[in-house]
DNA sequence: CGGTTATTTGAAAACCATTTTCAGTTTTCA
DNA sequence: TGAAAACTGAAAATGGTTTTCAAATAACCG
Protein backbone atom coordinates (compact mmCIF):
# COMPACT_ATOMS: atom_id res chain seq x y z
CA UNK A 1 0.00 0.00 0.00
CA UNK A 2 2.69 2.28 0.89
CA UNK A 3 4.25 1.28 -2.40
CA UNK A 4 0.83 2.42 -4.30
CA UNK A 5 1.05 5.55 -2.37
CA UNK A 6 5.00 6.03 -3.79
CA UNK A 7 4.25 4.78 -7.00
CA UNK A 8 1.66 7.54 -7.14
CA UNK A 9 3.69 10.04 -7.00
CA UNK A 10 3.17 10.98 -3.11
CA UNK A 11 5.76 11.46 -0.90
CA UNK A 12 6.18 8.77 2.19
CA UNK A 13 5.77 10.40 5.22
CA UNK A 14 5.81 9.52 8.86
CA UNK A 15 2.11 10.55 9.35
CA UNK A 16 0.82 8.30 6.07
CA UNK A 17 2.62 5.74 7.56
CA UNK A 18 1.22 5.95 11.03
CA UNK A 19 -2.18 6.23 9.22
CA UNK A 20 -1.73 2.67 6.82
CA UNK A 21 -0.61 1.33 10.12
CA UNK A 22 -3.66 2.33 11.76
CA UNK A 23 -5.83 0.82 9.08
CA UNK A 24 -4.60 -2.41 9.19
CA UNK A 25 -4.90 -3.04 13.30
CA UNK A 26 -8.64 -2.28 13.06
CA UNK A 27 -10.85 -4.46 13.14
CA UNK A 28 -11.57 -4.94 9.29
CA UNK A 29 -12.73 -0.77 9.57
CA UNK A 30 -12.60 2.26 11.49
CA UNK A 31 -13.79 5.74 11.40
CA UNK A 32 -11.12 8.85 10.98
CA UNK A 33 -10.99 9.24 14.86
CA UNK A 34 -10.63 5.79 15.81
CA UNK A 35 -7.65 6.06 13.07
CA UNK A 36 -6.17 8.85 14.48
CA UNK A 37 -5.82 7.14 17.97
CA UNK A 38 -4.57 3.94 16.66
CA UNK A 39 -2.38 5.93 14.77
CA UNK A 40 -1.13 8.14 17.16
CA UNK A 41 0.62 5.16 19.12
CA UNK A 42 2.60 5.36 16.22
CA UNK A 43 3.31 9.16 15.36
CA UNK A 44 1.90 11.09 18.27
CA UNK A 45 1.73 14.50 16.47
CA UNK A 46 -0.58 12.80 13.66
CA UNK A 47 -3.45 15.30 12.90
CA UNK A 48 -7.27 14.29 12.08
CA UNK A 49 -7.07 16.53 8.86
CA UNK A 50 -3.76 14.01 7.91
CA UNK A 51 -6.38 11.30 8.88
CA UNK A 52 -9.05 12.43 6.19
CA UNK A 53 -6.32 13.60 3.60
CA UNK A 54 -4.69 10.29 3.89
CA UNK A 55 -8.31 8.47 3.34
CA UNK A 56 -9.17 10.90 0.22
CA UNK A 57 -5.93 9.51 -0.93
CA UNK A 58 -6.19 6.30 -0.69
CA UNK A 59 -9.48 6.11 -1.80
CA UNK A 60 -9.17 7.44 -4.90
CA UNK A 61 -5.97 4.90 -5.65
CA UNK A 62 -9.00 2.65 -4.78
CA UNK A 63 -6.68 0.92 -1.71
CA UNK A 64 -9.53 1.92 0.57
CA UNK A 65 -13.28 1.99 0.75
CA UNK A 66 -15.60 3.69 2.41
CA UNK A 67 -18.38 2.14 4.17
CA UNK A 68 -21.68 3.99 5.38
CA UNK A 69 -23.21 3.83 8.59
CA UNK A 70 -26.58 4.20 9.44
CA UNK A 71 -25.84 7.91 10.69
CA UNK A 72 -23.87 9.33 8.04
CA UNK A 73 -20.87 8.91 8.95
CA UNK A 74 -18.15 7.14 7.52
CA UNK A 75 -15.55 4.08 8.40
CA UNK A 76 -12.70 3.12 5.97
CA UNK A 77 -11.82 -0.51 5.14
CA UNK A 78 -8.77 -1.94 3.52
CA UNK A 79 -9.63 -2.98 -0.33
CA UNK A 80 -9.15 -6.84 -0.86
CA UNK A 81 -11.14 -7.79 -3.76
CA UNK A 82 -11.83 -5.68 -6.38
CA UNK A 83 -15.20 -5.85 -6.17
CA UNK A 84 -16.11 -6.03 -2.39
CA UNK A 85 -18.93 -5.78 -0.52
CA UNK A 86 -19.10 -5.92 3.38
CA UNK A 87 -20.74 -7.65 6.33
CA UNK A 88 -20.32 -5.57 9.08
CA UNK A 89 -21.26 -7.03 12.78
CA UNK A 90 -23.89 -5.10 14.22
CA UNK A 91 -22.38 -6.24 17.80
CA UNK A 92 -18.47 -5.87 17.66
CA UNK A 93 -18.44 -4.11 14.32
CA UNK A 94 -16.21 -6.71 12.98
CA UNK A 95 -16.74 -6.01 9.38
CA UNK A 96 -15.28 -8.60 6.53
CA UNK A 97 -15.39 -7.94 2.95
CA UNK A 98 -16.95 -10.42 1.06
CA UNK A 99 -16.76 -11.09 -2.73
CA UNK A 100 -19.24 -12.74 -5.65
CA UNK A 101 -21.67 -10.37 -4.95
CA UNK A 102 -23.98 -12.17 -7.91
CA UNK A 103 -26.62 -9.69 -8.35
CA UNK A 104 -27.09 -9.52 -12.18
CA UNK A 105 -30.07 -10.81 -12.43
CA UNK A 106 -31.44 -8.34 -9.69
CA UNK A 107 -29.77 -5.53 -11.60
CA UNK A 108 -31.26 -6.78 -14.93
CA UNK A 109 -34.61 -7.68 -13.17
CA UNK A 110 -34.34 -3.71 -12.19
CA UNK A 111 -33.34 -2.37 -15.45
CA UNK A 112 -36.44 -4.16 -16.87
CA UNK A 113 -38.79 -2.68 -14.38
CA UNK A 114 -37.88 0.84 -14.04
CA UNK A 115 -36.30 1.58 -17.62
CA UNK A 116 -33.01 2.77 -15.55
CA UNK A 117 -29.58 1.93 -16.70
CA UNK A 118 -28.04 0.89 -13.69
CA UNK A 119 -24.06 1.93 -13.29
CA UNK A 120 -23.35 0.85 -9.98
CA UNK A 121 -24.04 -0.65 -6.73
CA UNK A 122 -23.73 -0.16 -3.24
CA UNK A 123 -24.41 -3.18 -0.74
CA UNK A 124 -23.47 -3.55 2.81
CA UNK A 125 -24.78 -6.45 4.65
CA UNK A 126 -25.46 -6.41 8.82
CA UNK A 127 -25.33 -9.23 10.90
CA UNK A 128 -23.42 -11.26 13.69
CA UNK A 129 -19.84 -12.27 13.28
CA UNK A 130 -18.69 -16.04 14.28
CA UNK A 131 -17.36 -14.77 17.93
CA UNK A 132 -20.61 -12.49 18.53
CA UNK A 133 -22.79 -15.54 17.27
CA UNK A 134 -21.40 -17.48 20.32
CA UNK A 135 -22.98 -18.83 23.05
CA UNK A 136 -21.24 -18.03 26.46
CA UNK A 137 -19.30 -15.32 24.94
CA UNK A 138 -21.84 -12.65 25.69
CA UNK A 139 -19.36 -10.74 27.72
CA UNK A 140 -17.24 -9.84 24.45
CA UNK B 1 -50.32 8.57 5.27
CA UNK B 2 -52.06 10.99 7.38
CA UNK B 3 -54.28 8.17 8.57
CA UNK B 4 -51.69 6.32 9.94
CA UNK B 5 -49.89 9.39 11.79
CA UNK B 6 -53.50 9.54 13.35
CA UNK B 7 -53.66 6.31 14.01
CA UNK B 8 -50.64 5.82 15.83
CA UNK B 9 -51.72 8.54 18.12
CA UNK B 10 -50.38 11.79 16.16
CA UNK B 11 -52.11 14.88 16.02
CA UNK B 12 -53.16 15.83 12.82
CA UNK B 13 -51.30 18.88 12.06
CA UNK B 14 -50.37 21.45 9.56
CA UNK B 15 -47.11 21.49 9.49
CA UNK B 16 -47.30 17.62 9.37
CA UNK B 17 -49.47 17.73 6.88
CA UNK B 18 -47.19 20.46 4.15
CA UNK B 19 -44.10 17.93 4.84
CA UNK B 20 -46.23 15.06 3.79
CA UNK B 21 -47.57 16.91 0.86
CA UNK B 22 -43.84 17.60 0.35
CA UNK B 23 -42.58 14.49 -0.18
CA UNK B 24 -45.36 13.30 -2.33
CA UNK B 25 -44.60 16.26 -4.50
CA UNK B 26 -40.83 15.16 -4.62
CA UNK B 27 -39.11 13.46 -7.13
CA UNK B 28 -39.42 10.13 -5.48
CA UNK B 29 -37.56 11.24 -2.72
CA UNK B 30 -36.03 14.43 -1.33
CA UNK B 31 -33.91 15.88 1.48
CA UNK B 32 -35.00 17.88 4.10
CA UNK B 33 -34.44 20.74 3.12
CA UNK B 34 -35.65 20.29 0.09
CA UNK B 35 -39.02 19.08 1.92
CA UNK B 36 -38.93 22.46 3.43
CA UNK B 37 -38.75 24.50 0.36
CA UNK B 38 -41.76 22.23 -1.01
CA UNK B 39 -43.54 22.27 2.18
CA UNK B 40 -43.50 25.98 2.56
CA UNK B 41 -45.68 26.05 -0.61
CA UNK B 42 -48.39 24.65 1.84
CA UNK B 43 -47.32 26.29 5.06
CA UNK B 44 -44.87 28.99 4.99
CA UNK B 45 -44.39 29.26 8.65
CA UNK B 46 -42.93 25.37 8.18
CA UNK B 47 -39.72 25.02 10.03
CA UNK B 48 -36.43 22.88 9.29
CA UNK B 49 -36.88 20.83 12.87
CA UNK B 50 -40.32 20.44 12.29
CA UNK B 51 -39.23 18.59 8.76
CA UNK B 52 -36.81 16.33 10.33
CA UNK B 53 -39.36 15.50 12.93
CA UNK B 54 -41.77 14.36 11.18
CA UNK B 55 -39.70 12.30 8.99
CA UNK B 56 -38.36 10.92 11.75
CA UNK B 57 -42.03 9.66 13.13
CA UNK B 58 -42.94 8.41 9.69
CA UNK B 59 -39.97 6.52 9.48
CA UNK B 60 -40.19 4.65 12.71
CA UNK B 61 -44.10 4.25 11.36
CA UNK B 62 -42.21 3.07 8.45
CA UNK B 63 -43.97 5.03 5.98
CA UNK B 64 -40.70 6.30 4.50
CA UNK B 65 -37.34 4.97 3.97
CA UNK B 66 -34.18 7.21 4.73
CA UNK B 67 -31.93 6.79 1.95
CA UNK B 68 -27.95 7.52 2.09
CA UNK B 69 -26.22 9.83 -0.16
CA UNK B 70 -22.33 9.58 -1.22
CA UNK B 71 -21.86 12.31 1.44
CA UNK B 72 -23.13 11.01 4.40
CA UNK B 73 -26.50 13.39 3.75
CA UNK B 74 -29.92 11.19 3.97
CA UNK B 75 -32.84 11.84 1.28
CA UNK B 76 -36.34 10.26 2.24
CA UNK B 77 -38.77 8.51 0.08
CA UNK B 78 -42.51 7.26 0.83
CA UNK B 79 -42.33 3.47 1.46
CA UNK B 80 -44.27 1.70 -1.72
CA UNK B 81 -43.43 -2.40 -1.02
CA UNK B 82 -42.71 -3.77 2.03
CA UNK B 83 -39.21 -4.95 0.57
CA UNK B 84 -38.08 -2.42 -0.90
CA UNK B 85 -34.32 -0.70 -2.47
CA UNK B 86 -34.38 2.29 -4.54
CA UNK B 87 -32.58 3.33 -7.82
CA UNK B 88 -31.12 6.65 -8.17
CA UNK B 89 -31.08 8.70 -11.16
CA UNK B 90 -27.12 10.23 -10.99
CA UNK B 91 -28.21 13.06 -13.11
CA UNK B 92 -31.64 14.43 -12.06
CA UNK B 93 -31.93 12.29 -8.72
CA UNK B 94 -35.54 10.29 -9.88
CA UNK B 95 -36.12 7.64 -7.66
CA UNK B 96 -37.91 4.59 -8.07
CA UNK B 97 -38.35 1.67 -5.87
CA UNK B 98 -38.49 -1.82 -6.98
CA UNK B 99 -38.95 -4.47 -5.31
CA UNK B 100 -38.04 -8.38 -6.22
CA UNK B 101 -34.50 -7.94 -4.29
CA UNK B 102 -33.50 -11.54 -4.60
CA UNK B 103 -30.59 -11.95 -3.11
CA UNK B 104 -31.19 -14.74 -0.91
CA UNK B 105 -28.26 -16.73 -2.64
CA UNK B 106 -25.60 -13.98 -2.21
CA UNK B 107 -26.85 -13.90 1.48
CA UNK B 108 -26.19 -17.67 1.74
CA UNK B 109 -23.06 -17.27 0.12
CA UNK B 110 -22.02 -14.57 2.13
CA UNK B 111 -22.58 -16.33 5.57
CA UNK B 112 -20.72 -19.90 3.60
CA UNK B 113 -17.87 -17.65 3.31
CA UNK B 114 -17.46 -15.48 6.59
CA UNK B 115 -19.22 -17.29 9.07
CA UNK B 116 -21.68 -14.20 10.10
CA UNK B 117 -25.35 -14.68 10.23
CA UNK B 118 -26.74 -11.69 8.19
CA UNK B 119 -29.98 -10.10 9.23
CA UNK B 120 -30.63 -7.55 7.08
CA UNK B 121 -29.20 -5.62 4.02
CA UNK B 122 -28.73 -2.04 2.54
CA UNK B 123 -28.95 -2.12 -1.22
CA UNK B 124 -28.96 1.22 -3.46
CA UNK B 125 -28.65 1.26 -6.95
CA UNK B 126 -27.45 3.97 -8.91
CA UNK B 127 -27.92 4.96 -12.82
CA UNK B 128 -29.25 6.92 -15.43
CA UNK B 129 -33.33 6.89 -15.88
CA UNK B 130 -35.17 6.17 -19.13
CA UNK B 131 -35.46 10.47 -19.58
CA UNK B 132 -31.52 10.65 -18.63
CA UNK B 133 -30.88 8.18 -21.07
CA UNK B 134 -32.66 9.77 -23.74
CA UNK B 135 -30.61 11.31 -26.41
CA UNK B 136 -31.56 14.76 -27.08
CA UNK B 137 -32.79 15.53 -24.06
CA UNK B 138 -29.62 16.41 -22.61
CA UNK B 139 -30.67 20.18 -21.67
CA UNK B 140 -32.83 18.43 -18.97
C1' DC C 1 -68.75 25.88 21.33
C1' DG C 2 -65.15 27.40 25.11
C1' DG C 3 -61.62 26.19 28.27
C1' DT C 4 -57.89 23.33 29.69
C1' DT C 5 -54.28 20.26 28.98
C1' DA C 6 -51.06 17.75 26.28
C1' DT C 7 -48.82 17.96 22.08
C1' DT C 8 -46.40 20.25 18.68
C1' DT C 9 -43.86 24.01 16.73
C1' DG C 10 -40.05 27.23 15.25
C1' DA C 11 -35.93 29.93 16.38
C1' DA C 12 -31.72 29.89 18.18
C1' DA C 13 -28.09 27.44 20.08
C1' DA C 14 -25.50 23.30 20.41
C1' DC C 15 -23.29 19.34 18.14
C1' DC C 16 -20.22 16.88 15.46
C1' DA C 17 -18.16 15.05 11.33
C1' DT C 18 -15.80 16.91 7.67
C1' DT C 19 -13.35 20.58 4.95
C1' DT C 20 -10.70 24.76 4.33
C1' DT C 21 -7.09 27.97 5.39
C1' DC C 22 -2.50 29.05 6.31
C1' DA C 23 1.95 29.31 8.20
C1' DG C 24 5.42 26.16 9.62
C1' DT C 25 7.71 21.48 8.83
C1' DT C 26 9.24 17.53 6.34
C1' DT C 27 10.42 15.19 1.91
C1' DT C 28 12.27 14.96 -2.31
C1' DC C 29 15.69 15.53 -5.58
C1' DA C 30 19.45 17.55 -7.84
C1' DT D 1 23.35 19.78 1.49
C1' DG D 2 20.06 23.19 0.03
C1' DA D 3 16.17 24.86 -2.45
C1' DA D 4 11.68 23.86 -4.05
C1' DA D 5 7.70 21.16 -3.71
C1' DA D 6 4.79 18.45 -0.96
C1' DC D 7 2.81 17.73 3.36
C1' DT D 8 1.21 18.68 8.05
C1' DG D 9 -1.45 20.27 12.16
C1' DA D 10 -4.15 23.80 14.56
C1' DA D 11 -7.74 26.60 14.35
C1' DA D 12 -11.56 28.30 11.98
C1' DA D 13 -15.30 27.56 8.83
C1' DT D 14 -19.05 24.65 7.03
C1' DG D 15 -23.22 22.28 6.87
C1' DG D 16 -26.35 18.72 8.15
C1' DT D 17 -28.72 17.27 12.21
C1' DT D 18 -30.26 17.52 17.12
C1' DT D 19 -31.46 19.81 21.41
C1' DT D 20 -33.57 23.36 24.18
C1' DC D 21 -37.29 26.17 25.45
C1' DA D 22 -40.98 29.36 25.40
C1' DA D 23 -44.89 30.24 22.49
C1' DA D 24 -48.59 28.33 19.51
C1' DT D 25 -51.86 24.79 18.25
C1' DA D 26 -54.61 20.60 18.40
C1' DA D 27 -57.22 17.33 21.08
C1' DC D 28 -60.42 16.48 24.44
C1' DC D 29 -63.99 17.26 27.80
C1' DG D 30 -67.94 19.23 29.39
Amino acid sequence: MLAALTRAGYSNTRARRSVLEALFEANGQASPSELLVLGRAHHPALGIVTVYRTLEVLSELGLVRRLHQDDGCHTYAPVQHHHGHYVICVRCHRTIEFEGCDIGAVIASVEAQTGFKVREHWLEMFGLCPDCLAPGRDAA
